[in-house]
DNA sequence: GTTTAATTTAAACAATTGTTTAACTTTGCG
DNA sequence: CGCAAAGTTAAACAATTGTTTAAATTAAAC
């Protein structure tokens, strides 16, 4: 991929991050690159191609690195749901730009392509996170859960701090738009407070026959 | 409110709901209400403006119904939680289409008017459901747990689920754009799952001193 | 060095955007 | 009725949108 092409896609990722896709236009990407307005259309074609390219450049990374997770066999499985929650959290707060345009700006977008390309990524990650948890019943640590809900609450608790940001500054009295800070405050809490909740979730041992 | 300003308002959800604010013109809302383009600027003043007048209209809506709740001497703590959660499912599958506006078209407006009203209305809920933990923990059913990212799992979870409707179509085999389908097989599983999610959570009994 | 292909440019394209204007009709009140 | 306020309209406004064109420049290959 030649390096103009990636400064125009890490470009649209900021902009589309800040204004949404629609709130974006082309002059914009083109001009904040440092490139002329044409060439966008040469390098992707169009707009929504643009996106396209963007969303299966940054969506690929995770994959790798879950697949060794899931398969590793030298972890228990409470170990590999620990290691799912600092994956996962790590990766969403490094990447949190890109993140928030798939969770908040994709979704506003009609195209079918779009659409169809963000449930076959979802589709994958449930699939590998069911993966460690079967393994984990099938061991006789956890017990009977709803396996797609509780894979909602763990990305659903993420992707809403991440998406509140402006009302946990306010919170936890951070400056507003110091990120860093912000990430360094959040994180480690965060993580403990998914390894907490999963473990009571899963343990078999506190099992209350409600479901 | 005139009923002609209410007919605006709610065909202005239904398209900021489709194809975000940005993505949605004036125009558009004016030809599917059947007013004048002329007539939304009369009444409202502007696009940013009548925006502003839907999430006013719409967000006042839980807040009493709330307070009740928090209020209410008879309930113990566990069987609020059950009723928050009861309240917050019903009320987003409910008007899933303005919860949606408010978690994915909102953030992506750069109105600081905008921003300040979401930060506002979410910094109520949050105080309201804060005053049942520390309730719950004061009488000793419930043990110190992260009152804020226990917030946002039951809201992540929740708009996680309701944000990512093609997806769970998928899983559930369910038609596409069946709302109604949809509503009554999810809604049942994610009020056990959060309820369960919870109580496992909060009960004093499975502490294991992680925190 | 010549030629072919790839890259880059400014300009123009038609379409759509949010908002305003000024004229018109309807409504409500004395 | 008379008249002022509220409501409604079509037309025009200037600005911006995504994309295309055709000419100019650079790079690569023979």
């Amino acid at each position: 991929m030649s390096e103009k092409r990636l400064h125009i896609l890490e470009v649209a990722e900021q902009l589309f991050y800040e204004k949404g896709f629609e709130g974006t236009s082309v002059r914009d990407i083109a001009n904040t690159a440092s490139v002329n307005l044409a060439m966008i259309s040469y390098y992707f074609g169009s707009k929504e191609k643009l996106l396209t390219a963007l969303v299966e450049w940054r969506a690929g990374y995770i994959q790798g690195v879950l697949n060794e997770l899931v398969t590793d066999e030298t972890l228990d499985p409470f170990e590999k749901i620990d290691r799912l929650v600092n994956l996962y959290t790590d990766k969403i707060f490094n990447h949190s730009r890109f993140h928030c345009i798939m969770t908040t700006h994709l979704p506003t977008i009609q195209s079918e392509k779009i659409k169809q390309l963000m449930t076959d990524i979802k589709l994958r990650n449930l699939d590998n996170i069911r993966r460690i948890i079967t393994e984990g019943q099938k061991k006789g640590f956890f017990r009977k859960v709803d396996i797609e809900l509780t894979v909602a609450s763990i990305m659903g608790t993420i992707t809403h701090i991440t998406s509140s940001k402006p009302l946990y500054y306010k919170i936890y009295g951070i400056e507003r738009n110091n990120a860093e800070a912000y990430n360094k405050k959040i994180a480690p809490k965060l993580k403990t407070h998914l390894k907490q909740l999963l473990r009571t979730h899963l343990d078999i041992k506190s099992d209350t026959g409600m479901l």
